[in-house]
DNA sequence: GCTTGATCGTTCGAATTCTAAGCAAGTAAG
DNA sequence: CTTACTTGCTTAGAATTCGAACGATCAAGC
């Protein structure tokens, strides 16, 4: 079939929209879930784990703003209620003075641990229950592939940093 | 993460934030576009591309929040946007008083068409393009599989009018 | 030192989103 | 027909989100 308007297949469409569709689902799965175990959104689940997975437990804004896919003013906000909450802390970079370390306290990491496994428990449940086989290994890898891609081919979505992009 | 609780493997976390990092990124990117190309939101172009795709060009509310996953009362915002545009027209059902049928207009079905291209250009660009023999096919799969699977054990995302009658 | 340009984070205003409450219309039971 | 319950959608108000504008800091170049 070699149509001159390099569109998508029915296949391809099927897959864009089955994996729109199922990240939407789970989103909104775990959110509830993470807003009645530990009051916590989404995003903030997602700023706090970053933090806690992180070497120091810390990070600098920009990098957690890219990191979960979020805007500068956004995280912002969400930093602020995080901090006002004791979860996080923030100060002004030894280095750097005008960027700002974000570092999870133990009150933030506890927190990570009390919703971690209800959390994970879920995604289980919704995400890889119903998969077979070498489903996994494949999504995975085609996933991580795919992010790689994009991460690489800056549209102009998320602007990482103008200087190094090839040097990773 | 390297706690090797009962929870999730190492491979079953990375594909869980890959698929969500991936989605996240899509849809920033072709946002973007929808919003340069057709001064279109997302959600404004899965409506009219559901719409499109309906047999008659019309869905009841209810059924077109389910599908795009979306709040009843975001999509009442959303369908007075794209009604004032003359995008959609809404009217009562003759079948069901209270329920309101939503169409899309010739100029709703033209602005598809004109930013479908575009959009689904940088779908495959994105998406697609890393992908390799079986993948599509794989994922396409599996992404359907899990689909079925969330759809059919609501945990609260979208009540999809079933006889699941729980009083409390 | 002193410019020019880029980067970092916050603030501001507007737009979007959600939950809860409300109203109208259908359904079931008496 | 009336009461009670359910469903479909909208409204109201608060919370979140983003982009643009802003001040502050760094990095080069002169």
């Amino acid at each position: 079939m070699s149509d001159p308007s390099p569109g998508l297949n029915a296949e391809q469409l099927g897959a864009y929209f089955a994996l729109m569709e199922v990240s939407s689902l789970l989103q909104y799965a775990v959110d509830e879930h993470l807003r009645a175990d530990g009051d916590l959104s989404y995003v903030q689940f997602q700023i706090l784990a970053r933090l806690v997975d992180s070497p120091e437990g810390r990070l600098r804004m920009t990098d957690l703003a890219d990191g979960v896919v979020y805007s500068r003013s956004g995280l912002t906000y969400q930093a602020g209620l995080l901090e006002k909450r004791g979860l996080i802390t923030r100060a002004p970079s030894p280095d750097d003075e005008r960027s700002v370390m974000v570092t999870v306290t133990d009150a933030g990491r506890a927190l990570i641990a009390h919703v971690l496994p209800g959390h994970v428990e879920r995604v289980r449940q919704l995400l890889f229950e119903p998969m077979r086989g070498r489903d996994l290994v494949t999504l995975g890898g085609v996933l991580g592939r795919v992010r790689e891609h994009m991460r690489a081919t800056p549209p102009r979505s998320a602007k990482p940093r103008a200087g190094r992009n090839r040097a990773e």
